[in-house]
RNA sequence: GCGAAAGUGGCGGAAUGGCAGACGCGCUGGACUUAGGAUCCAGUAGGCGCAAGCCUGUAGGGGUUCAAGUCCCCUCUUUCGCACCA
């Protein structure tokens, strides 16, 4: 017989939601506790991730609850981007109509898992009322001088008139319509993010991050320090001071380059840059008949970005004909033209050094460029003529001048030291992290609110002109080009200015942009007058604990920290970080692989649900794993689990009214023995065990395990109904704590045997359970004899056994005599309640 | 290549320096059954032994410790992130 999860089930989901236990008002006499997993795409379709992730929350949110918090647990949609495009295509429909329909589907879906979600604070990232806040933040950050506008080189498809992510580019061709991708120069929207870097570096204001998050985002943003020099270009067509001994000089041109070696100054014999630099396009510029030159820049220019920057390309260059000057030496040095300088980091150019850089070494190898040992090895001379790779380790500066003999590690900072009394360059600090580039060229996502007038140039929307709303009139998927452009009525407008026609900004947001600041407007969920009022932030931020994948380990938690870290320094919010405490969950996998479609290993909860309810699936999955490692799907785990829900449902079925009068007697304690001593140690054991796991660890799955035991210990009680009073007060005591135990992970049934025990009040609202400490002491206690770390012999005896004591005992049991024998002990340890360790020689 | 995490029975996993394998699955045997994807009982790391008990065992090797899956060093494997970053 199944216990009838069904009719459960909907009850309480009814019951909870009349009740409004999940929508906390934003002040009440209790302590705020904002839980919040990632929201999701709107995808329609509920998917065992969806279960497992919004599982650990809703377990985090219940057990908060239990504690006494007022608990915040929302839920939304991140509903912009291109799937809901393709989506809306493939069914012949509208992003709007498809991703509305989606989302009331999800929702239900959600509602039949039975989570515990506000869905009063409900936000969608494509509905007005909140890209429109996504707008004005756009326009906050522009007025900071945050956002800027940028022509670079992009991933550029002709046939979809759009930029394409690096990731979209399959073997130099476009992923959706097979054309050729080029490399196009294009303006493009940046936010200013590496105005942050400093501060994004600092993760101390984490109450609990996990390591490798922090270790990513280190090393995405990727700090070096170095040194930037400046060489004097030859023959320059513009000049420029410089500040010398004497005052202002006029120098040619300057290339500025950054080094994280400037020991090896000396050593530089080229100088190397990317045909992006803006010098080399110039020289392109004024030599048109220089074919050879155009040739190669065009052919790096639009060499696949992934695979011109993979480490194994050859490395291919070009002499430009160009000459700088090594400002430390007077040497003249040829510029190269090369594919394996980026134009994106540091200064966009390189002083190579091919006796220790490997790079440079290969590349002048290659081209038979001069090669100049300035570091030598202290143990074996290097020689130019015998050198097989660069020599990159540490040594004695030679051929540097007055520097000659020292070691290069202090040669760095004194050679950077008198460049920089020389006027000559400057110790500098680089980033890896580069501006945040925000513009698409698709439809679905939030227009940028920005007008363009031939008098007044970029003008941003004012105000009260906000949101500037996404016209619904689009032909999605009858055009190749950003369908924006095909809506003359949204294109054309008037200048807010000057009153003039202008044009609109046709790009729209990255849905990254989205997702930085959810989190904030949950708690003001309404507001049409702000994002958010700061009274209202300020009572549930920081999110006390966020959920969600480890993809997003980079991007979106940094673009988030970004963004409130910026929304800080308006005012709005007082705290430094959106998320105090981070859990990256597992995904659901089976036959070791995520989940998908075209893998064919999916698994449709629903089915589970409707078969074996909403309880037996959120318990196999918090069960199977702990949080953040991943699940692997089994048909069996399920079972097991539901078999587990089945025996407590019959334990307390059968017995409910044996325990109901097993509870009104006083439980002392003191007058049971053996079997029902161990029952009540049991109880408050398990207790302890699952605070430990729920509150501190976070560790559901041993939570579950402890009371599956503490289950199995209950059940080995026969016959209850024929117990003594004393005996039978224990045993109810025993049986009333599972419901309650239960409950963050199986509420539903918690609930309800809650309730048929005689409970009144909903779980949550009786409190967290509690144990006694004196209720732990046993009457005996089971020490475990090691003689040279091997178990040799265990004794019971009694707890209070002074250490003394507890030695001569151990020294009498049988098998240690025997060990012992003819023995000489060194030493003798007691571990208190524990066990006793010998050693002999 | 750099950085990080991990490696434990047939499987998922437990063990906060203190009895390795909790709990669940699976499997074996039994009970009840016309029947079982039901329920209940017993067993279940490997080896030796009639037994008491002994030996081996947490990827491999070394070390610290009375005591190591856990801490330290080296090697291997896997996963993830970054990747010509000057």
């Amino acid at each position: 017989m199944e216990y009838p999860f069904q009719d459960i089930e909907k009850k309480w989901q009814k019951i909870w939601q009349e009740k409004k236990i999940f929508n906390p008002l934003n002040k009440t006499d209790k302590q705020n506790y904002y839980v919040l997993a990632m929201f999701p795409y709107p995808s329609g379709i509920l998917h065992c991730g969806h279960v497992s992730n919004y599982s650990i929350s809703d377990a985090i949110a219940r057990v908060k609850m239990m504690e006494g918090f007022n608990v915040m647990n929302p839920m939304g949609f991140d509903s912009f981007g291109m799937p809901a495009e393709n989506y809306a295509i493939q069914h012949n429909s509208h992003p709007r109509i498809t991703t509305e329909e989606c989302i009331e589907a999800m929702h239900k879906q959600f509602d039949s898992v039975g989570f515990g979600l506000d869905w009063d604070r409900e936000v969608s990232t494509c509905r007005p009322d909140y890209y429109r806040w996504g707008q004005f933040i756009f326009k906050k950050l522009y007025e900071k001088g945050l956002v800027y506008r940028k022509k670079s080189f992009q991933n550029w498809c002709e046939e979809c008139q759009t930029v394409l992510a690096n990731e979209q580019v399959e073997n130099g061709h476009c992923w959706r319509c097979e054309s050729e991708v080029t490399q196009k120069e294009l303006e493009q929207w940046y936010f200013k993010i590496t105005e942050y870097a400093e501060e994004l570096l600092d993760f101390s204001k984490m109450i609990e991050w996990p390591e490798r998050v922090m270790t990513m985002q280190k090393n995405w943003i990727g700090k070096s320090f170095g040194t930037e020099i400046d060489f004097v270009l030859e023959n320059s067509m513009d000049s420029c001071l410089r500040r010398n001994d004497e005052g202002l000089e006029e120098t040619g041109e300057l290339v500025k380059v950054f080094t994280t070696r400037p020991d090896t100054i000396f050593g530089v014999t080229f100088m190397a840059l990317p045909p992006e630099h803006p010098y080399v396009q110039r020289w392109l510029a004024a030599e048109p008949d220089n074919k050879p030159l155009h040739e190669f820049c065009h052919m790096v220019i639009n060499e696949d970005k992934i695979e011109r920057t993979a480490e194994d390309t050859t490395k291919e260059g070009i002499f430009s004909g160009k000459y700088c000057i090594n400002p430390v030496n007077g040497d003249k040095v040829q510029i190269w033209i090369t594919n394996y300088v980026v134009m994106d980091y540091g200064t966009g150019a390189v002083m190579a050094v091919p006796a220790h850089d490997q790079r440079d070494f290969e590349f002048a190898k290659k081209y038979n460029l001069p090669i100049k040992i300035v570091i030598q090895n202290k143990e074996h001379n290097l020689a130019v003529e015998t050198m097989q790779e660069a020599y990159i380790e540490e040594g004695w500066q030679v051929n540097s001048a007055q520097f000659d003999g020292m070691e290069n590690e202090p040669a760095k900072k004194a050679i950077t030291d008198w460049i920089a009394d020389k006027n000559m360059g400057k110790q500098t600090v680089t980033y890896r992290l580069r501006d945040w580039g925000v513009s698409r060229q698709r439809y679905w996502g939030n227009p940028i609110p920005i007008i363009y007038c031939d008098d007044c140039g970029v003008v941003l929307v004012p105000d009260k002109d906000l949101p500037v709303l996404l016209p619904d009139n689009v032909q999605v998927g009858k055009t190749t080009r950003n369908p924006l452009l095909s809506v003359p009525e949204f294109v054309n407008t008037t200048c807010p200015q000057c009153g003039k026609a202008a044009r609109r900004e046709t790009d729209t947001m990255d849905t990254f942009v989205d997702s930085s600041w959810y989190f904030a407007r949950y708690a003001d969920p309404k507001n049409d007058k702000e994002p958010f009022s700061k009274e209202n932030a300020n009572s549930w931020l920081p999110v006390d604990q966020y959920i969600g994948g480890i993809e997003h380990a980079v991007m979106h938690l940094l673009y988030a920290r970004f963004i409130h870290k910026f929304m800080r320094d308006l005012g709005w919010v007082d705290c430094d970080e959106p998320f105090a405490r981070l859990l990256t969950q597992g995904m659901v996998t089976k036959d070791g692989a995520k989940m998908s479609k075209s893998k064919g290993n999916v698994v449709d909860p629903k089915y589970i649900i409707d078969r074996y309810g909403a309880d037996t699936l959120r318990v196999f999955l918090l069960f199977a794993s702990p949080p953040e490692k991943d699940v692997e799907w089994s048909d069996d785990g399920v079972m097991g689990a539901f078999r587990f829900l089945n025996r407590v449902w019959r334990l307390i079925e059968t017995y409910k009214d044996t325990i109901r009068k097993g509870l009104s007697y006083c439980s002392s304690g003191q007058d049971v023995s053996g079997q029902f001593k161990d029952l009540q140690y049991s109880t408050h054991h398990t207790v302890k065990k699952w605070l430990d796991d729920t509150e501190k660890r976070m560790q559901y799955n041993t939570a579950i395990a402890a009371v599956m035991e503490h289950l199995n210990n209950v059940t080995s009680i026969k016959e209850p109904n024929k117990l003594n009073e004393a005996e039978l007060a224990v045993f109810a005591r025993a049986c009333v704590i599972i419901p309650r135990l239960l409950y963050p992970f199986a509420p539903h049934i918690a609930e309800e045997l809650w309730q048929q025990l005689g409970n009144k009040h909903l779980i949550h609202e009786s409190g967290m359970p509690t144990y006694k400490p004196e209720r732990l002491i046993r009457d005996t206690i089971s020490y475990v004899i090691q003689i040279n770390g091997k178990v040799r012999g265990k004794m019971d005896i009694a707890p209070d056994t002074p250490d003394e004591k507890v030695k001569e005992l151990a020294l009498e049991v049988e098998n240690v005599k025997k060990t012992l024998e003819g023995k000489t002990i060194h030493k003798i340890i007691v571990i208190p309640q524990k066990m006793v360790s010998i050693a002999i020689s």
